[in-house]
DNA sequence: CAGGAATAATTCAACCTTAAATCGTCTTTG
DNA sequence: CAAAGACGATTTAAGGTTGAATTATTCCTG
């Protein structure tokens, strides 16, 4: 796709965006890891737990769909959250295919104590910044992740079958 | 994931632009793998692979230390790009503990025609973005990276907030 | 209503990631 | 010079991640 390039200063200056986009989500997520490991929390299981307090039990797809992650992944995620006791699987009455994961009382116990400071963690690194320069970001990155979802724009005439 | 918490507004400016963030991130990643997987390559593999490009070769430390991985992450990063034929180990002759890695001429052709599309890729999607908006977002990430990785704030007297 | 399509979950293989333990190789120092 | 320590790399164990294949269940359609 040929476009009149705005030369390699255009692409010198997305390179730099990218990658300092993905430093400091990185550097975020060491910072945050840290923090959950005094609860023996991984991030996504921090996740899961999170998701559980705040929305109710779920079925695996569900926390599938809200994590942005693959079904498979889930299982492994709720299989070392089970064998902790900190969350329960129920098989659905309804349909037995699904399976509802539900915040045991100790998993509970551990999520409301853990999230607190979690969050206070998130606003104090956040602090660098400045509220509008929070709203600006969080609206730049809205964009900027629904453009990366969008449909692949090299796509070749035939291929448009949906 | 989004975050149910209803809080401070300060709080929840920052989880927001939090989430946001990381969703970005983690869209991006998704959609530069998709095209990378074109050439069988997934993204760790071609980070490595552009550093010796544009950097010639280096021994595993240094790899480590440019990417913020651990040593034992590019032992194997490198591991499977070698059994591809597409990177060498070269023990060091001054000092054997270290492994200088190289670009094969397979290796250099696969990362010279993959480089150019990825790149390409990476500015079609931040074209959502103005230009100054790419440079105000790597100027605020930059700072973010900074503060994320700045000093676990650990318990001064003062901010013991328990 | 029976058989096939669809769907939720699991399993599997492959890769990424880390911290901790280990191996080999310097370097330092008593 | 030899023992001790530092240092690069590897291995190992544990968890995360995916896509593909499989299993169990439900839905649908002829």
């Amino acid at each position: 796709m040929p476009t009149h390039h705005k030369g390699p200063e255009e692409e010198r200056i997305a390179l730099d965006a990218f990658i300092t986009l993905f430093r400091a989500a990185d550097s975020l997520n060491r910072r945050l890891s840290a923090g959950l490991a005094r609860a023996a929390l991984t991030a996504p299981q921090f996740g899961v737990l999170e998701t559980l307090l705040h929305l109710g039990p779920l079925c695996q797809k569900d926390l599938a769909r809200k994590h942005l992650r693959s079904g498979a992944n889930i299982t492994m995620v709720v299989d070392n959250l089970e064998r902790r006791g900190l969350v329960e699987r129920v098989r659905g009455e309804k349909d037995r295919r699904f399976m509802t994961v539900h915040l045991t009382p100790a998993g509970r116990r551990l999520i409301t104590r853990t999230f607190p400071p979690h969050a206070r963690a998130i606003t104090e690194v956040f602090s660098v910044l400045t509220r509008e320069e929070q709203i600006h970001l969080a609206h730049v990155c809205k964009r900027l992740g629904t453009a990366a979802l969008g449909g692949p724009k090299e796509a070749s005439a035939e291929d448009d079958t949906r």
